[in-house]
RNA sequence: GGCGAUAUCGUCUAGGGGUUAGGACAUGUGGUUCUCAACCACAGAACCGGGGUUCGAAUCCCCGUAUCGCUACCA
């Protein structure tokens, strides 16, 4: 049987690089056996819900590259994929949980359970619902329904054990009487997360439930109910989650912890991959860069480690320097197009840009590094750097170098880069200057910068004419 | 506080009863060179602590410590 397993975020908030890495984990694993990967929404928090959230979340999704084969858009056979629009059937299973005797309607208001609860706590005591309201004949609570007294559902916690193989963890076990009767039903009639995770996952026929590691101690709960509920319990992977630099839980005082901004960026998704999947997962060999087939091949729950993993930035810079180096430049360029970098005027051609872009490749971490780099051979608008222009250009002997080389270069033949080389170092020889003073003299006039590809590389791309004429502007 | 998980270089990790404990990022030094990168070479850098099991423990077990998580009518 292929493994059927489901991401499922609450549009609360963006598609956080945790998220995304819990994502990225069950879709390598889905496409990994051939099963199926599903994507369900989890918006039974009305109040922190949002649409704009949800579509930023699939945003994200799409641009990583993780398509789902059930969910929203798509479609399915175990639709709707938002938990809003399956209320009915977590209220039907709740119902069923009172009627088979494992739950119970509970009228105490939360206020007042929260009110007990914070006056233990301030008295150093543990506290845990007493089950007052199990103890309430039928007739009683008969009574209250019908009186129209809000009431929630609350699962009645049997003693004994609760175990179970993670498959990342071995086996963990809890004992019940650490679990306190939980709400499935809210006074308001939404389900909790914990009821309606498990009527989705069992409904969904989810064979393997990959998440955060946050979740393990709800993990029992969840299982009581697939018990109560006399469904085949899945399997588990809790993997470990994504820590700042200070090995705090990431927040926004860490810096950019969604996937827009990375997006935004110019960070690629398949780096962005790349990174995400090597984080706290291994392959086990000494292989760094995959690409996303590799990952697909390799991928496997038992290589997830343990432990917390820091997210660190410079790493991920360095795998988006390397996908940019091991990426054509024609896909460079269309990658440019569509992230809207490439609006400066274009004067040279199609095959011209990709040979400047296979130029400045090893010098760009990020898309956006491209477009300062590549003004100088797109414009005649040059962005003078001071002192750039002061190191290297303030020289009296400079404007007299500059004319020189200009005539020099009017008859070169062929317009090469080996060519162009020899005849700068002929100037400077006839000078007696060192080449290296007219080749840093020689970039800033064309480049306005201090710093740039091989210069002998640049005048080629640049062009005679505007070679020529940036030499003679003084 | 209770319950749970985790612990190898600064970071991500490999490995795992007998190894010079491996790789990558970052860092430092050198090489290349017209600059900055890239690239190449070299270097420094780790098994949380304490007990036990064992001929032998970083590896297995226990305890401690630290960190993270859960402890809601959030997910």
């Amino acid at each position: 049987m292929p493994p059927r397993v489901r991401f499922a975020p609450s549009p609360t908030g963006y598609l956080h690089v945790g998220g995304a890495r819990t994502a990225l984990f069950n879709w390598l694993y889905a496409r990994r056996h051939g099963g199926a990967f599903i994507l369900r929404i989890e918006d039974t928090d009305v109040e922190r819900s949002s649409t704009d959230m949800v579509t930023a979340i699939f945003n994200s999704m799409k641009w990583l590259g993780l398509d789902w084969d059930e969910g929203p858009d798509v479609g399915g056979p175990h639709g709707p994929y938002f938990q809003t629009e399956r209320l009915d059937k977590y209220r039907a299973a709740g119902f069923a949980l009172v009627a088979s005797g494992h739950a119970y309607r509970c009228f105490c208001k939360p206020e007042d359970l929260k009110a007990e609860r914070s006056a233990a706590e301030a008295a150093g005591r543990t506290w845990n619902y007493d089950r007052r309201c199990q103890r309430r004949s039928a007739a009683e609570v008969a009574a209250k329904v019908a009186a129209g007294e809000p009431s929630a559902i609350r699962f009645l916690v049997p003693p004994g054990i609760t175990a179970f193989d993670d498959l990342v963890h071995g086996r963990i076990e809890f004992d019940n009487a650490n679990i306190e009767d939980f709400v499935v039903i809210r006074s308001d009639d939404y389900p909790t997360y914990h009821l309606s995770v498990v009527v989705d996952d069992v409904d969904m026929q989810v064979s393997d439930v990959v998440r955060g590691d946050d979740h393990i101690s709800n993990t029992p709960k969840q299982v009581l109910l697939y018990h109560a509920m006399h469904a085949a319990v899945p399997r588990f992977a809790h993997v470990p989650l994504i820590m700042g630099p200070d090995k705090k839980r990431l927040s926004k005082r860490h810096g950019a912890t969604s996937v827009g901004e990375y997006e935004a960026q110019g960070y690629l998704p398949e780096a962005m991959v790349n990174f995400l999947a090597l984080l706290g997962w291994s392959p086990g060999g000494d292989q760094e860069i995959f690409s996303r087939e590799e990952l697909i091949q390799r991928f496997d729950l038992e290589g997830i480690s343990g432990g917390n993993a820091v997210f660190n930035p410079e790493k991920l810079d360095w795998f988006n320097q390397q996908h940019i180096m091991r990426m054509s430049a024609a896909e460079i360029l269309g990658r440019l197009r569509s992230a809207g970098l490439m609006n400066v005027g274009l004067e040279i051609g199609e095959l011209q840009i990709e040979k400047v872009i296979d130029l400045l490749k090893p010098r760009s971490k990020k898309l956006a590094d491209f477009v300062p780099q590549m003004r100088p051979f797109l414009s005649d608008d040059l962005v003078f750097d001071e002192a750039a222009v002061k190191k290297h250009l303030s020289d009296p002997a400079v404007p007299g170098l500059r004319k020189a080389l200009a005539s020099a270069l009017r008859t070169v033949e062929p317009w090469t880069a080996a060519a162009l080389e020899e005849t700068l170092r002929a100037v400077a020889a006839a000078h007696g200057v060192k080449a290296g003073v007219l080749i840093h003299a020689t970039r800033v006039a064309v480049t306005g910068q201090g710093n740039s590809p091989g210069l002998f590389e640049v005048l080629e791309l640049v062009g005679r004419d505007r070679v020529i004429r940036r030499l003679e502007l003084c």
